[in-house]
DNA sequence: GGGTAAGCGAGACGGTACGTCAAGTCTTTCA
DNA sequence: TGAAAGACTTGACGTACCGTCTCGCTTACCC
């Protein structure tokens, strides 16, 4: 049984160098290319200390994400639910999108085959874009936007699926027109039919 | 440069051999642990016979899913759209749920990273089934059933993108009844709205 | 320039809990397996306190030797040379034989490459035994038991020598009457034939 | 299990490069501070094939001193017992001495604390030189040189135990005449003294 | 007898080497 | 001559200890 380590004691300049040297070697080799020991070398730190505090280069991608990622928990609010649709969308679509992907995809690709790291990354990273989402959708029903019996899970599939749709199979990622297509579209679609 | 073998040599008992060791071992240990070495020494062949034919593990394992697909080049056509549909999207469903789904996301997650295996994968598992899936809107559409403006690309991405959407955020494959839903959401979604 | 600690202040606890820990770990899994960190572990001490007072594992292991060995500074003298130089010589063989070699055999070896570790072992624990040696061989010579000519150095190499050299090669301690053996042999060496 | 690899297959390049470099490195920076990472670096060798073939750093040193070793299986008989002796004992002496001691040393020292080391040692370099000495001390007996009754295993502690004796110990390698000095001794002290 | 400097436990740190694993290449042997 | 068998170089893995370091704590000395 490994003892856990005291995070009291952690030194913040070594975790800050490491998320520095994961991020520069992510944008010069790709997610693929990198690896521990590189980011060990780079960042001028043991490997030690990067398994002491993670599990997989994974995880410390992941946390590189969260430190960079711009993801306001509380939605923009407009007062234009398709403008502020838009930009929720438009974050994730940047994402995605070189050169700014790869740390991303990489990530989404390996929690693919890696179940913790694929809890970590739906609690930290994309639980709090979906509610801030959902709240978002709510305020508009509140409002009267938004038809208060849609489905707000439905929308959350229908807006965003098309984006994970596009990167696993290298489709392409929407453009800003295309995206307000979509958006028109679905908020066509959740209003729900008037009983006759 | 290395010469390009002669396909008509090859031996087609060390090909089935190869892809029956690969299923096996994608079923027993996941895709993740899945190795050239464990292929070869499972299907008792050379790592060299390997490499011969396939350029990646990614390769083989996409090959070994465009054996056991039921690709339906012809999509079905029941008169009922909205059953054809998710008819379609189920075969996919299945693909990328367990106990299946471990070298459809392991192609998919390598794919990611590999644009030639990508490429691979779109040309010859997807693409055949987004033609398809066309095909059998675009007859709806000559039959009446769907609006002639119906925006078929919007349509693709509304409908399959929830399954990738779930697929890569870990967040559950869509139940039958789910599946439902979406399709009647999106097919409201695709008329549009009559001009005033 | 490192300032040197106080041993005014030094805890003696500490020494102690560090020298059994030393002593139980040796014997449990063998010199080989030793480390600092197993001692300061088992001692429940800091590997600072270690390194502040030993400058090895060596250092360690051989001032527990220093405690245990039963050094005789005074040789013994019943009259009886034979027997008193075999008491002298089973001394080091019994620390030389299991259960008790593997601290002894693991600071020699180690000696083998640490000159400072060497020397320190020669003052501490082998010349106070060289010296006994001789003293009680100079007072064979005062009571003619022995030749007053005899090479003294040489009974030293010709009676230890087999020793180190059964241990070096795994040759196999001497037992009891094979020491008299040797003894005897070696006191006939000693007398210069007679000149013509 | 692991599979033994196939010798006749071995790489006969490799090997050699393997024990230069075991060499150069055992001259320049002393058996300590070898390893195996550096053995493979400098031989330009996978350390995969390094422990393929061997168990660990002492076996390939071990190895490289049956190469570079100049012991004859048979002993030389030059007619004259005591140069013989000399010439025997002065080739392990030079191997104890510096600059060419390292390896030497090092394997010892190693063996001290590793049974198998400690037991090829013993088969593949020190039996052979036993085996020689008691060889010719058995011809000197043939010869009448030496009495038929002399104790052989007496005469091979008596003469090599200085030798290790002072290795172990860090006393100084005997020199050529203190050489001779023992060995006059020693075969002294072989002769029976007459029964009255 | 209150302040302070040291020793101390704990353990994180930058390192070096370990021994293992798989990738992909190359050579030898067999059918 | 294609394929099996498998040895090879490469390079990263994750682990074990090294020896140094920084924390608070406590303990003993000194003003």
């Amino acid at each position: 049984m490994s003892k856990a380590p005291n995070p009291a004691r952690r030194s913040e300049s070594s975790r800050r160098a490491i998320l520095a040297a994961t991020g520069d070697l992510c944008s010069e080799a790709g997610y693929g290319r990198l690896t521990i020991e590189a980011i060990a070398a780079r960042a001028g730190v043991s490997k030690k200390t990067i398994y002491r505090w993670w599990p997989s280069k994974g995880a410390v991608v992941l946390e590189l994400l969260g430190e960079t990622a711009t993801i306001a928990t509380a939605p923009p609010d407009t007062g234009d639910l398709a403008a502020d649709l838009h930009t929720m969308l438009t974050e994730i679509v940047d994402m995605l999108t070189p050169p700014r992907n790869s740390a991303g995809t990489g990530v989404i690709s390996e929690a693919l085959h890696d179940p913790d790291l694929a809890r970590d990354l739906r609690e930290r990273l994309i639980q709090p874009g979906i509610d801030a989402f959902k709240q978002r959708l709510r305020r508009a029903q509140e409002t009267g936007r938004l038809h208060p019996d849609a489905d707000l899970d439905v929308a959350l599939d229908l807006l965003y699926g098309p984006i994970y749709h596009r990167m696993a199979l290298h489709l392409g990622m929407p453009d800003p027109d295309y995206l307000r297509t979509l958006i028109t579209h679905v908020l066509r679609a959740l209003t729900p039919p008037a009983p006759h």
